[in-house]
DNA sequence: GTTCCAATTGGAT
DNA sequence: GATCCAATTGGAA
């Protein structure tokens, strides 16, 4: 089953190895969703005082697509939070609902459903799309992996930094998924850094370029 | 003897020992176990399987001392002078005797007493370690991997390449002993690049400083 | 549409 | 003193 499998995979109880075997696709794809639309809307970085789990928002879909998508409000303001730890005061009524899939140590967990949809075609491909099961586009493309201003831009407004759990959680499953080829943490970060800057990028033209700007030749 | 170790060491005969990544070593990371690079076993495909200008064999170097390389060793006359006499003050008939070490393809000649002096500790230390032993400090301090103008500050000067041939053959034998990690030229290209922004950065330091600059506490 | 590359920088290690 | 890190960038792959 794929679940179980994606399951003992996250433990490391199978072995990767550079072509990991066909992502079960058909699974996600059964509960495939459209993307939510991304509000461009900075959000402040609230730093968790102690959280004891990160839950990464799920997308505002129904648990296994048996119910109609019943979509509240509630659920698409949480995926704008995603560094955010789910707060015991709010209870999520649909979240609770969405299988979710610890990584890592355990404190971060992700949407089955975006998990299955990871690639594991390589390292820096795993990573990547690891990063967007876990993080939104708005949230990647407005952080960076340390916080820390660019020495070669000083004078650049320093970027939030990402939560440093996660991408712990992050960084050690690609490693384990990886571990035959003794995968050091500084590549999987460095592969990090540049998503975020990727991110950064696509955002800009797409804030520059939102609709009529196009050029239409006749 | 260090002559003939060396030698063996080039045709790959003697393998890396301890002469490996030193391991991650993140901050509280820790414990992964440095593996012994697999079983000496001698697989360097130095064997003439091509008659073509792979590899010099070791046998047109090893009688030297006062026999000319059978190959021209063009590449470093190139203009750019990668390799620098040993003693300046000495004339250049000493380093006609220089016994010379052909590395990657055998295009490129490094002086054997600078091959010695080649640091394999890991693959990052034993790229800038051959940089050294092929280039002059000025020169790295001037030339980038690609001569291609940064793209994050098109309007600094552009630096001029290093020469293609003798960073692939820097390359190629920084791979060849530590392939059992299955490096990426990538992942070396961008020591060399690291490289000379470091040595650009000290070169810098020393114009500024020349003499006299320095605090003298009493 | 993304991902990758590498030049430059200052500080951290 | 040398090496490493990662933020930023534009264009190449």
């Amino acid at each position: 089953m794929y679940i179980a499998r994606a399951l003992l995979e996250l433990r490391g109880e199978i072995f990767e190895e550079e072509a990991m075997e066909p992502i079960p696709v058909e699974a996600a794809e059964a509960v495939q969703a459209i993307e939510p639309v991304e509000p461009a809307m900075p959000e402040v970085p609230i730093e968790p005082v102690e959280p004891a789990v990160h839950q990464v928002p799920i997308e505002a879909v129904a648990p296994m697509a048996h119910v109609a998508p019943l979509v509240e409000p509630v659920v698409l303001e949480a995926a704008l939070e995603p560094l955010v730890p789910i707060e015991p005061e709010v209870p999520m009524e649909p979240a609770a609902m969405e299988p979710m899939v610890p990584i890592g140590s355990g404190q971060t967990l992700v949407p089955l459903r975006k998990f299955l949809r990871v690639k594991w075609d390589s390292y820096t491909v795993a990573t990547r799309s690891l990063l967007r099961a876990v993080f939104s586009q708005s949230v990647l493309a407005t952080h960076s992996l340390t916080g820390k201003r660019s020495p070669a831009f000083l004078d650049r407004p320093v970027k939030a930094c990402l939560d440093a759990q996660i991408v712990e959680d992050i960084v050690t499953t690609v490693q384990t998924r990886f571990k035959s080829s003794k995968l050091k943490k500084s590549m999987i970060r460095k592969v990090i850094t540049t998503k975020c800057a990727d991110e950064c990028k696509m955002l800009r033209m797409k804030e520059n370029r939102p609709p009529g700007g196009g050029s239409k030749p006749p």
